[in-house]
DNA sequence: GCCCCTGTTAAACGGTTGTTTAAAACAATC
DNA sequence: GATTGTTTTAAACAACCGTTTAACAGGGGC
């Protein structure tokens, strides 16, 4: 009679979401081959066996986190797509994938994770959840060499600030991902993603 | 005999030399945890304890992949700092280090496997190979803030694109890494960098 | 009271990990 | 040619890996 009153489908939906949990934050710091079922299966109160049990082994539970992390991403990215003055996307959108890290800060370290581990699945990863978003941007900046350009430049000022972290905090002294040095860095990256823009028209690129 | 008309300093240089390329392919691959002794044995044609007798265990083998590796990228960026006039520095560095990771395609992924493991070798490694460097930049540039951006937002643009280059093959259908898409990148971040320094001479910024 | 189904557990399985060990092969020295 | 020291090998080691298995608990349905 525990949690009666939300909307959750069955009891048992409490070990799934404390896996899930716990299995995030070990595959983030660890990738998929670095964190042990036994690990995880500590991490949330339970027992080795259970992740078989809820998913089908190490490989189920991976591939639901990796899909819920990514969903949740491309959900936040295409919000901050469809609101705003068109003039002002880019920035905001550097500004939203910016804030996204923000809040999942594993989500960049498991990414990398998976596409350093080079496995089969990433095509399918990639088609999945980054061509519906290609598909936005196309819609929105033409695609053009030079917008293309500008976003892997966009993408990796924002993804290299994260990962780099602790090698930015060895060498400056302070976190990097604590308020001030954090809110300089967003502007920072806002400017810079209007600057590119800007540059884009200038050449009158529409191709 | 063999081997007698160059500079190693005896025959079982050879092994060492023939692991360490091994070992440095495999870490690449698969990072520290990853990549198993008796593969990179196997990949060097030699037996797995082999490794522990010419380093002391696949610990110590991995410091000296790594410090190697390292210390060849820092060379050649200092090269490039060292060369060239003034006005253009920038952009030259951001070339150097470009093409250092087209010719050591490996470096990035073995960097950043490193940096996700964030063992407690990392402050050592960095204070090591990094801190020289920065102060080589500093000397050059100047210490302040908006330097300290554009180079993170440069380094990031580099390193981004190598790094997630199985993505961008997903997403835009040609290897992001062969000849003509590579000429296109490299160019597009010499750009930037000539812009990012621009930007900051516009501000006057000294601090 | 009995049965079936879902959730959970402890124990065990075969396989792989990094490392160690004892012995063999080899080159050089006396 | 025996000896010494270095390099290499095959085999074994304990520890950990992901997964499977058999048993157990608990609650409706009939």
């Amino acid at each position: 009679m525990v949690n009666a009153n939300n909307a959750e489908q069955s009891d048992t939906d409490g070990v799934r979401e404390r896996i899930l949990v716990a299995a995030k934050a070990a595959f983030a710091r660890l990738g998929l081959r670095g964190a042990s079922v036994r690990v995880i299966a500590a991490g949330a109160g339970v027992t080795p066996a259970m992740i078989n049990y809820h998913f089908r082994g190490k490989l189920g539970l991976y591939n639901e986190v990796v899909d819920g992390a990514l969903q949740g991403l491309m959900r936040h990215l295409a919000g901050a797509l469809a609101a705003g003055e068109p003039a002002e996307l880019a920035p905001a959108l550097a500004g939203a994938y910016f804030d996204f890290l923000c809040q999942e800060r594993e989500l960049q370290r498991l990414m990398m994770h998976e596409v350093l581990a080079g496995g089969a699945e990433l095509p399918d990863i990639v088609q999945r959840h980054l061509l519906p978003l290609r598909g936005l941007l196309q819609g929105r900046f033409g695609h053009g060499g030079e917008t293309f350009q500008a976003a892997v430049t966009l993408f990796g000022a924002v993804a290299g600030y994260f990962l780099y972290a602790p090698v930015l905090q060895e060498l400056t002294g302070e976190d990097p991902l604590e308020g001030e040095a954090l809110a300089r860095r967003r502007e920072h990256v806002v400017a810079l993603a209007r600057e590119l823009v800007r540059a884009r028209e200038d050449k009158g690129e529409e191709r």
